[in-house]
RNA sequence: GGCCCUAUCGUCUAGUGGUUAGGACACCAGGUUUUCAUCCUGGAAACAGGAGUUCGAUUCUCCUUAGGGCUGCCA
């Protein structure tokens, strides 16, 4: 492109906080700091709380949270305790102020008068007339006047073609006849949107604004006011939207979308990562597991996709399964802490143990709950399941007999897996495999369906063992 | 309604003016396994439709259709 090579590459999330860290936004915060990452520039946070009405501060420290938990810091921002804290709009009400008294000053925006009944009336009526829905400038032409209450400023807009070159869609045009004289701020500290937005982006020397489709039609807006005061354009890409199964926006309505749930139902942040960055781009080759690094080093926004992106909540399944399986036990049981019963955490060698038997049957960390509570609490289960190809309930209870005998023989501190196996697999090549390890599972699990026989009695222990195996045993009986 | 964006298996996607249109998830079948999971092998599955350009279009252009976004004193 263009570019001088030594401009450097300044990016930044612009969320509001009127809702918990969505799943969009996520995304679009990982590709803002891959792209940050892999040209060397700084990735900035900036709450975009200009409506104080909606926004909330647990929200804001929800998304900062969310962020830090993905792994996506940002590279500036005020002091904070240490570290870079969000910038926030709310706080810098001088700038805003600065600005909008120069717009004036220079008759690029004027003060508006009009009540919300009268707009609306002229909305309705421009729409019946199948016009669109622009203000009428009612107020335009009036001699320069003070604020009112409930006046608002509104931007001249000037009519004009707007062309600019977006990074992954190409040329855009629009026409800004059609858009009208919008409102730019409430009043001099009180600034909207559009308005906040351009002056930021400007003072924070932002090069790349990485966005949502949605912004893309805000876009014409936000030029006309970066050229009303001589800014320079920055480069833009719009990123496609992330949509529902029925291929709806995913809306911030649905709490289910809420970055936190995720990692409540344990997902992995390198898994959300991986499965977020795919969602609208893909590398050169056809790898699919992909770390932080290898994000950074093989993104490029030349790569994302046009179209938006249906969220595939199997994919994202996999994806966390292989993730956990090849994380250490140590770490899961870290991310575990918080998702299982407190006393399951008391004793953690035996915590790390059973991770390590249970973590490949694991697709989010919550599966934990299930797959492992037997090993605190045998299950109370039904006689029938000790049945293996429907053999007879005296075949299993002697075989269960020889196990005992043979498991009476080894020493506790030889109850490993490997030292069990020893000594029970040359059985079964006698008794058969299904004849004797189904029922000793079952007994030791009370599950359908569980890690195999040798791995729990390690974990059990010697007297744990037997003693399941006794109450078996004594179920057959009765 | 207007403006804008988009269109390859069900989903995420690769790809090219000439390919057996590739991969992954999910699905189906088989193998390994006491069970489940893992793992391995195989299978089914797509270029929205119509014109045009071209020797040849999935690829380029236009139209249609479909989907999405925006159209706030929200962001």
């Amino acid at each position: 492109m263009t570019d001088s090579p030594k401009k450097e590459v300044r990016v930044r999330l612009a969320p509001s906080p009127t809702g918990p860290l969505h799943l969009g936004t996520a995304r679009t915060a990982l590709f803002n700091w891959l792209f940050a990452k892999s040209r060397e520039g700084k990735f900035i946070l900036r709450i975009e709380n200009t409506d104080i009405e909606r926004s909330e501060a647990k929200y804001e420290r929800d998304i900062v949270k969310g962020l830090k938990w993905l792994g996506l810091d940002w590279d500036e921002g005020p002091d904070c305790g240490g570290e870079y804290g969000p910038y926030r709009q709310s706080e810098r009400g001088d700038i805003y102020e600065k600005y909008l008294k120069k717009l004036l000053e220079e008759n690029k925006a004027y003060y508006c008068f009009c009540t919300k009944e009268e707009l609306e009336s002229d909305r309705q009526a421009m729409l019946a007339q199948g016009l669109p829905p622009k203000y009428s400038g009612k107020c335009r032409n009036l001699p320069k006047e003070e604020a009112t209450k409930g006046s608002v400023i509104r931007f001249k807009m000037p009519e004009t073609e707007i062309e600019f070159n977006d990074i992954i869609r190409g040329k855009v045009k629009f026409n800004s006849a059609l858009i009208g004289d919008f409102v730019i701020a409430k009043d001099l500290r009180t600034p909207l949107f559009n308005f906040a937005v351009v002056i930021d982006d400007s003072e924070m020397k932002i090069s790349h604004i990485i966005r949502g489709e949605d912004h893309l039609s805000n876009t014409p807006k936000q030029i006309l006011i970066q050229r009303a005061f001589g800014f320079e354009e920055p480069k833009y890409a719009h990123l496609p939207l992330i949509l529902a199964p029925d291929r709806s926006k995913l809306s911030k309505r649905y709490i289910e979308n809420s970055l936190s749930d995720y990692k409540d139902e344990g997902y992995l942040a390198d898994a959300l990562v991986n499965f977020l960055a795919f969602l609208g781009w893909h590398p050169e080759d056809d790898r699919e597991i992909f770390s932080r690094e290898e994000l950074v080093k093989e993104f490029s926004l030349r790569r994302v996709q046009k179209a938006g992106a249906v969220f595939n909540i199997e994919k994202l399944e996999w994806l966390n399964g292989q993730y956990i399986n090849k994380s250490e036990p140590a770490d899961l049981v870290k991310a575990l802490k918080e998702l299982i019963p407190s006393e399951w955490n008391e004793n953690k060698k035996l915590l790390l143990k059973i991770v390590a038997v249970e973590k490949e049957r694991m697709k989010k960390l919550i599966d934990f709950r299930e797959l492992a509570d037997f090993f605190f609490k045998l299950p109370d289960y039904d006689v029938q399941l000790l049945s293996w190809q429907g053999i007879a309930t005296e075949k299993i209870i002697t075989n269960l007999e020889l196990l005992i005998g043979t498991l009476k023989e080894i020493p506790e501190e030889d109850f490993s897996k490997t030292e069990l196996e020893n000594k029970i697999m040359p059985l079964t090549e006698v008794w058969g495999k299904g004849e004797l390890l189904w029922p000793l599972r079952v007994a030791l699990s009370g599950k359908q369906a569980s890690p195999g026989p040798f791995e729990i009695m390690e974990i059990l222990g010697k007297e744990e063992t037997l003693k399941r195996i006794k109450l078996a045993i004594k179920k057959l009986s009765d």
